[in-house]
DNA sequence: AACCGATTCTGACAGTCCGTCAGATAGCTG
DNA sequence: CAGCTATCTGACGGACTGTCAGAATCGGTT
């Protein structure tokens, strides 16, 4: 019996241990050097086809040539291609940091620090989705079709800005500054939708450039919803 | 020779004489009226399926199996799976008008006529997005791949809205009124940013839901953005 | 250095889907 | 009903899926 090595990816930490859940043939045994090492190759090989060619068209044939590796190998580690990528998704969670940090470091009191911080935001959100849109397209795709796996990823990665965010604007949020959105409206719902914002233009940055609209742009007007819906608007400034 | 039918679509109006651009056999003829139905219960098949299984998922061979016809039949009409969605896809332009229409017909200098306007526009891009979930899933995608064809239709899509937006952004802006976002801001990249917001959070409600953030909430949030950043913030409001 | 057991890989296969013919069928006209 | 044309489909070669049983490889042992 081989056991499947599916699911220790989904938490590469402690519990490699899991349960059994052998899917194939006899023996509960861990993964070897060499398995982990071709494991690793498949999910590169994974990670940078899916940069070329569409989703719809990734193949499991494919991933395993370009490995120049069998077919069956990669049947071996993964039971379909839907699974590597979400393995090759999942590793995108340990990067959740980034973002969040950026927020939860600002001081969105301080207007000038706020806008700072905003525009902060805004550009590493362009960053993320720059190094690895092709897989969060997926991410993208495959949780708005409902698929829990993918959901529950998408979830973790996002998670933390949103909650990072959610806190910045309750902190701020004072009787006597005026400015921001309605008293009444859920921090949640406010970061929710900054953060869906933050996530699509980046991930059709390319999308808007070809129609003329350039980056720097609609980055800075990324940055002034973020900082006027947590930070709330002066009195006076604009035009 | 009988000629492909694919092209008719993406212009069911008068260019359906295009080019010949036979594809397969003789005969520069146009489709009678069987072929037509066939056609668009093809079609109808393909958008019922989209709707239950996943994108990847999707085949030619299922969706005549759905229509009770050969999966030659399916490949008369379109060279791949692809093309026929994109087809149902590309019925979505028709309805365009919809959310430009909400935009233009507003007063954006009205204070109270802007709060009613975003909040219809934010409900309207909901109700769009739950009715053609599936297919707006798909065009998001595939133009975020880079392919031409479903980017196209994707701007065509949203132009109209975009458009709308960034006129009545030019138009209310006014030296006078404070609050608005920057004044060297392009309107155009405010608009865009704003469509981003209201597609991508109407795309992924169920999502949003599902993690206890109610779409009234999403809702009022995204018209809150909107009509800051379209009419700009009154000096005094918020709690 | 030759051997052994466990680990890892792969050739080969049955099943399904793709995409394309040539030819069968159905509809219209006289 | 004959004849013509538009439309549909059976059937095929080729590719991908998913699964074996057995081959190749590795680490350690004598």
């Amino acid at each position: 019996m081989v056991r499947k090595l599916d699911d220790m990816s989904l938490a590469e930490s402690a519990q490699a241990a899991v349960g059994p859940r052998e899917v194939r043939a006899a023996s509960g045994r861990l993964a070897g050097t060499r398995a982990l090492a071709t494991r690793a190759r498949l999910l590169d090989c994974t990670r940078q086809l899916l940069a070329g060619r569409s989703y719809r068209d990734l193949t499991a044939i494919e991933i395993a040539r370009e490995c120049g590796t069998s077919p069956a190998t990669f049947y071996q580690y993964f039971p379909d291609v839907e699974s590597a990528v979400l393995t090759v998704a999942a590793e995108l969670a340990g990067h959740r940091g980034e973002l969040s940090e950026i927020v939860r470091s600002a001081n969105w009191r301080d207007r000038t620090a706020a806008e700072t911080a905003a525009r902060d935001l805004a550009r590493a959100f362009m960053d993320f989705w720059g190094r690895h849109r092709s897989v969060l397209r997926v991410i993208d795709l495959s949780s708005a079709e409902g698929d829990m796996r993918f959901r529950t990823l998408r979830t973790e990665l996002l998670n933390d800005v949103t909650n990072a965010l959610a806190e910045a604007i309750a902190d701020v949020r004072d009787p006597r500054r005026p400015g921001h959105l309605g008293p009444g409206t859920d921090p949640m719902a406010v970061a929710a939708v900054l953060v869906s914002m933050l996530a699509h233009v980046a991930s059709h940055r390319e999308g808007l450039e070809t129609w003329g609209i350039a980056s720097a742009d609609t980055e800075a007007v990324m940055a002034d919803i973020v900082c006027e819906a947590v930070a709330g608007r002066p009195s006076r400034r604009g035009s």
